[in-house]
DNA sequence: TTTGACATACGATAATCTTCGTAGTAATCT
DNA sequence: AGATTACTACGAAGATTATCGTATGTCAAA
């Protein structure tokens, strides 16, 4: 199983679940705009992520183009997954009911929730 | 604000919110339980806990006696909203979504859900 | 009063995270 | 060609985490 990506790490797979391939320039370019960051720190990261097997480099380029190894979603699993365990014991409801007081959904949101659970129920829920 | 519990201080927190102000001694026997410690790696980080401003720390007795500085609830909301951002980008159905597919919820969990997105949109969702 | 059980304090280590500078190399421009 | 630009590789520093051993103090029982 791949290690839970570090804070640094999931910043970088955003951008590349967004981007797709994306070279270091680009994946750089995306991350200096929310937070200064030298281009050789998102380099060395990424390196350090191919390592692990949390991206996959191709190198056929001289610029290097990276991807995310795995989906977002499998991701977001794992990491829910294990907030889930390691916080509320397990508790779905209490995990909602953390992340809906931690920032407010609209009435919009709350139907897609209902819609999602409607669709878990149905065993259709993977997506 | 105070910072992110780590894993190990989330774990050490979670004993005293079951056990309310304990010693050491109560935390590492129930922390051992769950997996081989020894009991100055609970003490040191008890120890770095309160200097953190995690736990509360009353020293009257020669066992001093730990306590979490805020509620449960208070930190679920913090970790909650933090992966929120970081893992969902604010979405909190795909939150739900990634929990149930990561544990599967039985239908009285959904059910209990339900009655939580309802009390949500009454406006007393706080509790 | 000496010994043993039990406490805290503290230093130290190894691992990991995050960040960045420097070096070296390849491509491109003048 | 020579200078400039653009990449990757790599080392390293500083912070944080997690863990544990040792030193030291306190208290009660033998």
């Amino acid at each position: 199983m791949l290690p839970r990506p570090t804070d640094a790490e999931l910043e970088l797979l955003t951008i590349l679940w967004s981007r797709g391939p994306s070279t270091v320039r680009d994946v750089h370019d995306s991350a200096a705009a929310r937070k200064p960051t030298q281009y050789t720190t998102v380099l060395k990261t990424l390196q350090i992520m191919a390592e692990k097997g949390l991206v996959v480099r191709n190198e056929e380029q001289r610029a290097h183009v990276y991807e995310a190894a795995i989906p977002q979603e499998s991701t977001q699993r794992q990491l829910a997954g294990d907030l889930l365990e390691r916080a509320f014991q397990g508790s779905a409801a209490r995990l909602m009911q953390g992340a809906l007081s931690a920032r407010r959904a609209s009435a919009d949101d709350v139907a897609e929730i209902r819609r999602m659970l409607t669709e878990y129920e149905k065993g259709k829920a993977s997506k």
